[in-house]
Order: C-alpha cells, then sequence, then structure tokens
DNA sequence: GCCAACGTTGGC
DNA sequence: GCCAACGTTGGC
C-alpha cells in the first residue's frame, strides 16, 4: 500500500511547473535541513508513494500531485560549499542530509488554498494545519489525501 | 541538562 | 512588513 505525503515548497524557488519541465518530469527534493522531514525522506518514503505539493508563502494553496520514484539517498548539496544549503558537518564519507526524488503526475485546475484546507470537515487533524506546524515534509492520511484531491475537481 | 539567544519559516 | 512559532546553538 502506498503511503502519502505532503512536501512545501516556496513557487518562487520550486514550484510544481518547475517540476513539470524537468526531463521526466522527475526532481531530487534536495535541501532539507530539518531532522524530522529528513527521517521520514531516510526512513519511511517509499516508490510509489504519493506527495500533495504545497505551495508555500505566495498563494499558499495544494497545487497538484507528485510520487516518489527514487528512495532515499544522500543529499549531495549537503558537502558543496557553494550551494546555499551547505552543512560542513555532512561529508560523503557521513552524509547527514537525505533526499528523496519525485515525479510530477498532476497539477490541479483548481489549486486548493489552505483557507479551504482549514474550512473543510475531514481535514481537522492534517499536520499542516496544526498551529505553528512548520515541517515541510509531513504525512497525511489517505483520506486526507483523497478529500484534497476531490476538493481540487469540485 | 537547561535555557537564552538567535535565525528561519510562513501566514497574514 | 509584522510577528508568532519553531528548531538549533552554545554557554553554563
Amino acid at each position: 500500500m502506498p503511503k502519502y505525503w505532503l512536501m512545501k515548497t516556496e513557487p518562487g524557488c520550486f514550484s510544481i511547473d518547475d517540476l513539470k519541465a524537468l526531463p521526466d518530469s522527475t526532481s531530487p527534493w534536495d535541501g532539507v535541513r530539518n531532522y524530522q522531514a529528513r527521517n521520514f525522506m531516510r526512513d519511511e518514503m517509499r516508490m510509489g508513494d504519493k506527495v500533495l505539493f504545497y505551495h508555500s508563502v505566495t498563494d499558499p494553496s495544494v497545487a497538484g500531485v507528485a510520487e516518489v520514484v527514487r528512495e532515499s539517498y544522500p543529499d549531495h548539496t549537503s558537502w558543496d560549499p557553494e550551494d546555499s544549503h551547505f552543512d560542513p558537518k555532512s561529508t560523503p564519507e557521513s552524509p547527514r542530509w537525505f533526499m528523496v526524488d519525485v515525479r510530477f503526475v498532476t497539477k490541479f485546475d483548481h489549486p486548493v488554498p489552505l483557507r479551504v484546507l482549514k474550512a473543510t470537515p475531514g481535514l481537522e487533524n492534517m499536520e499542516l494545519l496544526r498551529k505553528g506546524s512548520r515541517l515541510s515534509v509531513m504525512p497525511v492520511t489517505e483520506e486526507e489525501f483523497s478529500i484534497v484531491c476531490s476538493l481540487a475537481e469540485a
């Protein structure tokens, strides 16, 4: 059984259109520097898991769906001193940060705004809606995933 | 182990 | 731009 996730990105930095436009519409999810989010990617994400692709900051909304196409491997941007996510404590011999690859599945015709998520019965317990939640990679339940997808069709 | 200070996230 | 909430760091 696939599991379900939500991954956050600032569209000005990396949007669902950016993902779709890449070769094979696939990208590593690099740059995550939060242990809890890392652990989800490193330990729990599996091939075929579905991902709600969330745009934060500008027009906060779920923009579409992606899927996991490569399981956890070291995030090489962490040992690149030129990279903005460089972490001197991470090395190729002892990597500290991990990522997965995701592939574009769908862009919603009607992105689902955060305010709609907040107002929708059945989504009360979404991690995203927890006060102060700042996780950039988080699990969602199958039911939450399907409710969000149906909102996108409405 | 505690906790103050700091930097960051992200909605509004 | 504001600011609440959070995670990390580092002194003690």
